[in-house]
This record gives structure tokens, C-alpha cells and sequence, in this order.
DNA sequence: GGGTACATGTAATCAGTTACATGATTTA
DNA sequence: TAAATCATGTAACTGATTACATGTACCC
């Protein structure tokens, strides 16, 4: 019935006191979005499910942007709670379209991988030292684990830049 | 118009030859699946969708299970090279549902976070060792551009391993 | 006061998820 | 030959994507 967008959104709101969607929307851009990205249609979108299924209420400014915010029911927090409790078996998804090419460069044609690779390389290397401004400076109300979690993410991109450096200095691996 | 699951088919059929949807669901478990996956219904479905826009064709077996059988096209195969030719700025997303839980660490009750993180060391450590004896005795048709991937997840997965051992150890992050 | 970027939302479409269902092989 | 598992698909529903649209604030 929930999805993990809606947990996103309960935890979120849950996080951050009385958040508008905007507001939702800017969290998720700073941190989560990393590794686990939501388009800010769909910030708009469930609030509202969350709100009728009463694990939200919602209060609308009167006047000016007439902005919607959000806090948590009782039942949202309860709900919230057990679905935190709650360990998971499932990995993590690796999912990058960069390398889902290089997953078919034997078909690619000449300097295809390793134009896909130069660039794979910046990417990473932007990200990699956005996390690191971000761990060193890290904007209020980012806790500890969210930080711990910055750092996991910021040594698999160190380990991303090593690897499509790699992968553009020599496309065929030989 | 394509989506990237269009894009893995057509990668796929192009790799495998002449496979069935099947054969392109046992693809995916085996390798791709840890960076991309896909639920077999689409790879059902999808096959379907190419075969009308041309980009591949289709040949059902006569009596016994029917199966069909696909093949890239000359459109489709020119489809795929030019995909595989642009680079992409997006970078990796780690999707990982109990990074997410920890992520909302801070609002979860009294072990929560320790049993999500004694869960995720496991996980990860059962995928490291399959990582591991893929790339010591990888499956045929196989090739190099694969087997790099597959050791670039598994160097991911020790860092998963040291991370979530550490969370587990000390959920609070003292 | 006009432009530009930020902020806030809605609508249509469709891919993706989930669940169901049944046929074919193997194995005990 | 029954059970279990592998193999092959279909259907319904809905969340996600994409595109559009407009309001508000700020800056030159």
C-alpha cells in the first residue's frame, strides 16, 4: 500500500517539523537524492495521498503562495517507526547509466567507451568533491548518520573516478 | 520514446544473439541485475514494444512451449550503437533501502538502527562473496568490460561490508 | 519595470509493479 | 505419478515521468 516514496516523504516531514513540498523538494536535491532520487512532481503528489490516508495533515497559508505544509499524524509516526524497525534484505542497486553502456561496450563502436568514460570520470569527479564540501561544511540539522552516510558515498565515488579513469586510458582493457 | 529498459534489451539481444525472454531474465539475475534491474514481466513486454517499432524481430517456436525468440534488426542495431556512443552526465544512484532507514536513523526506536545495519552487513557480505566467485569463474560470454564492472560492485560491496560491520558495532556513531 | 530565476503546482500518459495463471520438465 | 520447480506468459492498477503552466520575488 505505501511505497518507499511515501516512507521518504513520512521520514522527511518527520525530519525536518513542518515541511512545505518545496521544502521536501530541497531535501531531497541536497542529500538523499544521491541514492534514492524522487522527481519533485512526486513531492507534491504524495503528501497528498499521505494526508488522506491520514498519516499526515496538511494547513494551507491564506494569502500569498497559499503553501501547503505537512506534519505527522500518530498514525504517521507509528507507521514510520515500524517500517524503520524493520531490516531489509534487499542490496544495494548500483544504478548508473554509464555503466550500463560500458555493460555492452564489446557492441559499442570506436571510441565509444572511451568517450562514455571521460565523461563518467568528470561526473564523478563533481559529485565526489560535492560530498566532500558537503561532509567538511555540512548544512544544520544533518545528523551523524546522515553525515556517516555522505561519507559511504563519497568513497564509492573515489572509487568511481579510479575506475572510469582507468576505463578511458585503456577502452579495451587489454 | 525508448526508456532505458529499452536500451538493455536491445543490449541484451544484441550480446546473447537470439534469446528469449527467459534467457534475458536469467541475464539480468546473473549479472546486470546488481546495477539495473528489471522484473521479468518487462522483459515480457518490452521485447513486444520493440518488435512493433522494428527494432527487433520475433520468431515463435511451432508447438512445444511456443516460445519466441528475438533479434536485433538493422534499425534496432543502429539504435543501440548511437545510445551506446552518448555519454551521460547523470551519475550513479545507490538505491539501498536501508541506507534510507539510516538516513532517518535519528527518529527510529531503541536497536532499530542496529538490527537494520546487523541485517545490511550480511547482505552485503553474500553478495561480495557471489561478486567474488563471479570474477574468479565468471559464465561464459562474459567479456572484459563485464568482469571490470563486476569487480567495481564488489570493491562497493567491501566498502558496504566495513560500513554497515561499523554501524552495527556502534549504531549511535559516538 | 522588465527580465530572470525561484517556487508551486496540475494533467496526461505509460512504464513498472504486483499478482495471477498455467504449461513443461525434472526428480523422488 | 505426484510434487516441485522451471519456464512463460497476461492483466489490472497506479505510481512515476514528462510536460506544461502560472505566481512571486528579486535584481539590473
Amino acid at each position: 500500500m505505501l511505497t518507499t516514496t511515501s516512507y521518504l516523504v513520512l521520514g522527511l516531514v518527520g525530519h525536518l517539523g513542518s515541511p512545505t513540498s518545496y521544502e521536501l523538494k530541497r531535501a531531497v536535491a541536497d542529500t538523499i537524492g544521491g541514492f534514492w532520487s524522487v522527481p519533485h512532481s512526486q513531492l507534491y503528489a504524495e503528501p497528498i495521498r499521505l494526508t488522506a490516508l491520514g498519516m499526515l495533515t496538511e494547513e494551507q497559508e491564506q494569502g500569498g503562495r497559499r503553501r501547503r505544509t505537512y506534519t505527522l499524524t500518530d498514525t504517521g509516526r507509528a507507521e514510520l517507526d515500524q517500517w524503520l524497525a524493520m531490516p531489509t534484505d534487499e542490496g544495494t542497486e548500483l544504478r548508473d547509466l554509464a555503466l550500463l553502456k560500458l555493460y555492452f561496450g564489446g557492441q559499442a563502436g570506436d571510441g565509444a567507451v572511451q568517450r562514455v568514460a571521460e565523461r563518467a570520470a568528470e561526473v564523478h569527479k563533481r559529485r565526489l568533491a560535492g560530498y566532500e564540501r558537503l561532509v567538511s561544511s555540512p548544512p544544520p540539522n544533518v545528523d551523524l548518520h546522515q553525515l556517516s552516510i555522505l561519507a559511504l558515498a563519497a568513497r564509492y565515488e573515489e572509487e568511481a573516478v579510479a575506475f572510469w579513469s582507468a576505463v578511458a586510458a585503456d577502452p579495451d582493457l587489454t
